[in-house]
RNA sequence: GCGCCCGUAGCUCAGUCGGAUAGAGCAACGGUUUCCUAAACCGUGGGCCGGGGGUUCGAGUCCCUUCGGGCGCACCA
């Protein structure tokens, strides 16, 4: 069990249980006991935990909040509860709570015992289901791909630590408009490169790896494609590339350490007709008129800024009509909570996407859209600019090469989703305690190194049970072994808000309090028994931020 | 023009439901050190949380307004 959650549950009972019995010595009058909570105060001066309840009774006591606070911990009685030592009324009205450090020293035995499963919440019985990459298989994963593979798939694993079950899936964008596009500029190279003098569509992918596609498929298919019907041509030559894109996503995005449960067709829902079915469905819930030969939604009914087009007047529909047949099949699996990760420039869909499973009678706020800020690469303190016509884009897999998976990983997570993202190459690079990544890793490999010191003076890692824990009593110490306490909490949070960065500065935090500990006291020792401890509690130090860079799927590693 | 996001220390950024004296890293300045993993450690300075108004016991956080930056406003996706 959650080692503060638990502090907070018996705090937060002694608390209403002192409102009621100054309710009934009439000390107090109310109605409804407030929603107060048990919070950990950001002065260390404050005791180690606080509780808000006499400001939020103030206005219904008609009494002055630090009154009221001075009457509760009058009640409240000082021994009734194991391991509080002193309960004061403080500041405007707070109710500040002393603990005696017993409850800490739970900590490393609950640790050991959990293991790899350290941080993980009971489990909530809720499927959840995060969307994220879903790039255009038409060409390579950019940096706004990487950013979103990095922050859905530790979404994901947070959730799945918070107690979810989490299905990662990735939305192919293999109809539509630009699939027919891909078509005609796969075509216009193929017969470019067999001599014709055809022209490239206007709009058409100029890439070189469309070129490198097509030569793929002459080496599959040589001149086997020249005496044939365009639409034949196009078709044979797309299903392709489409796989080769497909298949390169795949790779690449495993590459990065993120693996998909499924990859969902777009090309499925026209084929089965779901997206006729669910134009249809809104036609007949009224959300649906005629305008100038097209189909369109009214997603301003639904806060919008305008209304959409489901169908155009050539009677093929809209990549959106398509979204929302999508969305609606995500829903019928049954997931309780539906996230998907897109581009800040996609923001004007949300409304009306969240307007359309209204509309077809799902709740809006079961989708959960995160939108992330786009990214801009720095090498040294120049931007890299990214363009596809000068050819200097950068690809995901030239990122991974160059600065490998794991600084990848971390620096796109670290950032809030909304904050643009400033991705500097050099120090992703550094092998310095500047780097972030290098920082955290090395907190861990730093654990080990001792450990592999211990064993060289044959000092073997203790168990639990002979551990006198209560010997970790230095400040930094105890400062530790609250924060590893809070991991299990800090989980919780990050998924409820939906927060993948909160994991990276916990993990920061976490490697920056075990630095500063280190740095200030031998824990191989001349004292054994002072040793064992403070072995145990690099133990469990290590367990939490090796867990914790799991759910970023950074590596841990033993040496650095 | 309308909508969304952002604006916090010199720089890059944190800041669960509103909570007590707003934090971290880097840079700057001062000092210590060569010790289980390596130029590391300790300390100091630095802020009208873009501006203004409001809500209340209490606002970086919520509401209104204004300024600045980014993005979006297709029968594209």
């Amino acid at each position: 069990m959650d080692p503060v959650q638990k502090v907070k549950m018996s705090l937060a009972q002694l608390v209403s249980e002192a409102l009621e019995e100054a309710r009934g010595q009439k000390l107090l009058s109310f109605a409804t006991a407030p929603d107060f909570v048990i919070e950990v105060p950001r002065e260390k001066g404050h005791g180690d935990f606080a509780c808000n309840a006499a400001m939020l009774l103030a206005r219904q006591a008609r009494m002055a909040p630090r009154q009221i606070a001075e009457i509760l911990v009058g009640v409240i009685k000082a021994g009734s509860l194991a391991g509080v030592e002193k309960v004061e009324a403080a500041g405007a009205g707070f109710i500040n709570f002393y603990l005696s450090n017993d409850w800490l020293f739970e900590v490393p035995a609950l640790v050991v015992k959990m293991g790899g499963d350290y941080g993980r919440n009971e489990s909530k019985n809720q499927r959840v289901q995060v969307e994220f990459v879903s790039a255009n298989p038409t060409g390579n994963l950019h940096m706004g791909n990487a950013r979103g593979g990095a922050l859905g798939d530790t979404l994901a694993n947070i959730l799945d630590r918070a107690g979810y079950n989490v299905e990662r899936e990735f939305y192919i964008n293999d109809a539509g408009n630009q699939v027919e596009v891909f078509a005609e500029s796969l075509e216009a190279r193929y017969l470019q490169l067999k001599g014709f003098d055809v022209k490239f569509p206007e709009d058409g992918y100029a890439g070189q790896d469309v070129i490198e596609t097509v030569r793929n498929i002459i080496g599959a298919y040589q001149d086997r494609l020249l005496d044939m019907e365009s639409a034949d041509r196009r078709q044979i030559m797309l299903n392709f590339a489409l796989t080769e894109k497909i298949d390169y996503i795949k790779n690449t995005l495993e590459n990065f350490g993120i693996k998909y449960d499924v990859w969902f067709s777009e090309r499925s829902l026209h084929e089965t007709g779901q997206v006729d079915l669910v134009i249809e469905q809104l036609k007949e819930k009224g959300y649906v008129y005629e305008k100038e030969g097209a189909l369109w939604f009214k997603s301003s009914e639904f806060g919008d800024e305008k209304d959409e087009v489901l169908k155009r007047a050539n009677g093929i529909p809209t990549y959106f009509a398509a979204d929302i047949a999508y969305h609606r099949d995500k829903f019928k699996r049954g997931f309780d909570w539906v996230i998907n990760i897109w581009g800040a420039d996609h923001h004007g869909h949300v409304a009306r996407m969240k307007g359309a499973m209204q509309a077809l009678g799902y709740d809006p706020a079961a989708l959960e859209i995160l939108l992330m800020q786009l990214v801009r690469l720095y090498r040294g303190g120049t931007i890299v600019r990214m363009s596809k016509r000068t050819g200097t884009t950068i690809s995901l897999d030239e990122l991974i090469e160059e600065v490998g998976r794991d600084a990848a990983r971390f620096t796109f997570v670290m950032r809030s989703p909304d904050s643009h993202l400033d991705f500097d190459l050099e120090l992703a690079k550094q092998k310095s305690l500047e780097n972030p990544v290098y920082y955290v890793q090395y907190a861990h490999a730093r654990i080990c190194s001792v450990f592999r010191q211990a064993a060289a003076y044959n000092a073997t890692l203790p168990s639990v049970d002979e551990v006198d824990v209560t010997l970790l009593n230095e400040e930094d110490e105890l400062a530790l072994l609250r924060k590893i306490a809070e991991f299990p909490e800090e989980i919780a949070i990050a998924a409820r808000t939906v927060a993948p960065h909160r994991m990276a500065r916990y993990v920061l935090d976490l490697a920056g309090l075990f630095h500063s500990y280190y740095n200030h006291h031998r824990v191989l020792n001349e004292n054994p028994e002072l040793q064992k401890a403070r072995l145990l509690l690099l133990m469990v130090t290590r367990i939490t931020i090796q867990n914790g860079l799991g759910i970023l799927g950074v590596s841990a590693p033993e040496q650095m």
